[in-house]
DNA sequence: GTTAGCACTCGAAAGGCATGAGTGCTAACA
DNA sequence: TGTTAGCACTCATGCCTTTCGAGTGCTAAC
């Protein structure tokens, strides 16, 4: 923790954890005279007083005006979270909760993913998210064309991971049971084993002029259909919960904070964007280090993984002053549990029936 | 109009009509002086005060405080919906956005409705929903097992309408293909255009017993999953949209009610409920018709039909003070659109390719 | 280097006052 | 008998002033 910071010596360090954890309970700008009471350093005020206003040369430190306490900048937040905060413990009550929710291997994943993120907004009193894994590399088992009616029929791709995904074509033409079963044999021949990602780059429409010549009429409804049906399989859904927490944050009492910062979070497919390109495993972004719309929040996020290879991705947004410490060990011990729940092989396979 | 509140004179209803509108459209107490320059009847201010205290006599309006202007009660909303509100014509250009994104027919169901929604709370400035249908009436077209590995089969239920469920089920015991194939033929044999809900009734583990003896030791993991994977056919899901409508309302200025709309709204499980138990065709409730914790507000929902069948439901949700003829005659042309949209047979049937 | 002391700043809360939109009532009018 | 003018009264709102107190920065002494 030494040396990292050359210019903060050992007071200043403990006088900013001081001011930045405090005013993160409080909310209040913190003063020298309350934090001379609460520091275990024996200080008077006014030494404080010299030390916060080095602290705020150096650009740790704001002054909402002459005569309020300090308020911590960006970089206060950003030593605080990489230096300065202590790992927080999880209380037993907690984590038998998110236990007895995430394990029930019984739901489908999207199910257990948006309870995850129902159980992060509960725990931290913020606003949380999780997004479902994307599939890109994810490979398929096969590729089924059922029949419906004269003309329609169901597309059908399982995924090696279990997932499956289907959609109704309406082909310009009559078909025979038959030759859907030669497409399907074709096409799974072709594509089994391969990603999402590789399939819907290659060429697909050689396979009807080549191995499946006497098809080529029906390639050109099913081509376009496969394509979207895969595309379909990219898409990650995303799950909020707990946007009436922020009414909870002083910093959200005013109606056009409230306003802006739910627009902006409501806004799915931005702010799906915003997710998907985080940093990988745990993440903390504060103030500026988000997108100009979320300047005054703080996210953090962690990945969770399916099968050991797929990502998902879930975390909690709200405002710079937030609990890093707490937060961040509710949604490590989510992910854990995640991880567990969503494991290849259920690790209790061996019981006795 | 007339005589079917005998209590009122035509022009008590005039003024009461006024005031209803005047405050609709500025949330502002209405007084004497306004109504008697605002109305073509030529009356002092001296008059309206009298028939106004009339109409507060009768419990049409209040008052928030001596020195204020008058208010609409929920009867007096009733009464605006009922008789006095003159119908609101759509202008073109909404009329043509909502069949530009509504009628692209490449579109799954799913998401047309939630274009739907999120098209409403553009076009009406208030939070929206819409929940897709309900399938308990759908028929049931075929069912398939499908193999994945050596304990894992698909299940895969279409209906009649199209819809495909599916739900990867983890059998206790290895499994032949052909018996796969002929719980797939039996099963499919015996609930054919049965509905959905009368399945869910029907006794299945005696097919097991009977038609299927030699794979009743598979039905004891297959029965469950099978009328798991029913019971999500009937999920309706709900989407929302304009949550942050709500901040340009000056009733919700104040940030606890703000907080108190937000709650109740995102609650899912509880609103959808609402939703669902609401009357056939265009329905309006205001104020005390909800229940208490949406007593502020009113509701206006219309159902679409997909198939001619199948009634999904859609509307918006807003305080009591709304433009219900705008507002109605929005949701009425998208209701139209959408049940265009999900006609059995697309019209256009006939093009000559 | 630390601290006590002191003048100074500035936001928030409280009180007072004027304003004006509104009412209800009464008496006069058509 | 219904309509209206006139007038006293009410009450929310906005504005101004004052007070209060938590806080700072600076200086001088320890």
């Amino acid at each position: 923790m030494k040396g990292t910071n050359m210019d903060l010596n050992e007071r200043k360090l403990k006088i900013l954890q001081a001011i930045v954890a405090d005013f993160i309970s409080t909310s209040e700008p913190v003063g020298s005279r309350t934090l001379s009471k609460r520091l275990d350093l024996d200080l008077s005020p006014a030494t404080i007083r010299n030390e916060m206003s080095d602290l705020e040369d150096m650009g740790y430190l704001t002054h909402p005006h002459t005569s309020a306490g300090r308020v911590p900048s960006d970089k206060a937040y950003r030593l605080y979270v990489d230096q300065l905060m202590s790992a927080s413990d999880l209380p037993d009550q907690n984590k038998q909760e998110i236990e007895a929710k995430l394990s029930s291997d019984a739901e489908e994943l999207d199910q257990t993913v948006e309870h995850a993120a129902h159980l992060l907004s509960e725990m931290t009193n913020l606003v949380s998210f999780a997004i479902t894994p994307n599939r890109s590399e994810s490979k398929i088992n096969y590729i089924n064309f059922l029949p419906v009616d004269e003309e329609t029929v169901v597309l059908m791709i399982v995924c090696e991971d279990g997932k499956v995904t289907n959609s109704a074509i309406k082909l310009n033409c009559k078909y025979q049971e038959d030759q859907l079963t030669l497409m399907s044999k074709v096409m799974t021949h072709n594509f089994k084993g391969k990603t999402i990602s590789a399939v819907l780059t290659a060429n697909i429409a050689d396979l009807f002029e080549n191995d499946m010549k006497a098809l080529s009429e029906m390639g050109g409804s099913v081509v376009p259909s496969f394509m979207k049906t895969l595309e379909k399989m990219l898409n990650v859904d995303l799950y909020m919960d707990g946007y009436s927490n922020i009414f909870a944050l002083p910093e959200y009492n005013d109606v056009n904070k409230a306003k802006d910062f739910l627009s902006t979070v409501t806004n799915k497919d931005q702010f799906t964007n915003v997710l998907v390109n985080r940093d990988q495993g745990l993440s903390i972004t504060i103030g500026d280090e988000n997108s100009p719309d979320l300047s005054d929040c703080a996210l953090i996020t962690a990945d969770y993984k399916v099968n050991g290879k797929m990502v998902g991705r879930l975390g909690v947004i709200g405002p710079k002053r937030m609990k890093y410490d707490e937060v961040t060990s509710v949604i490590k011990y989510i992910t854990e549990n995640l991880n567990q729940t969503f494991e290849i092989e259920a690790p209790d396979e061996g019981e006795d029936e």
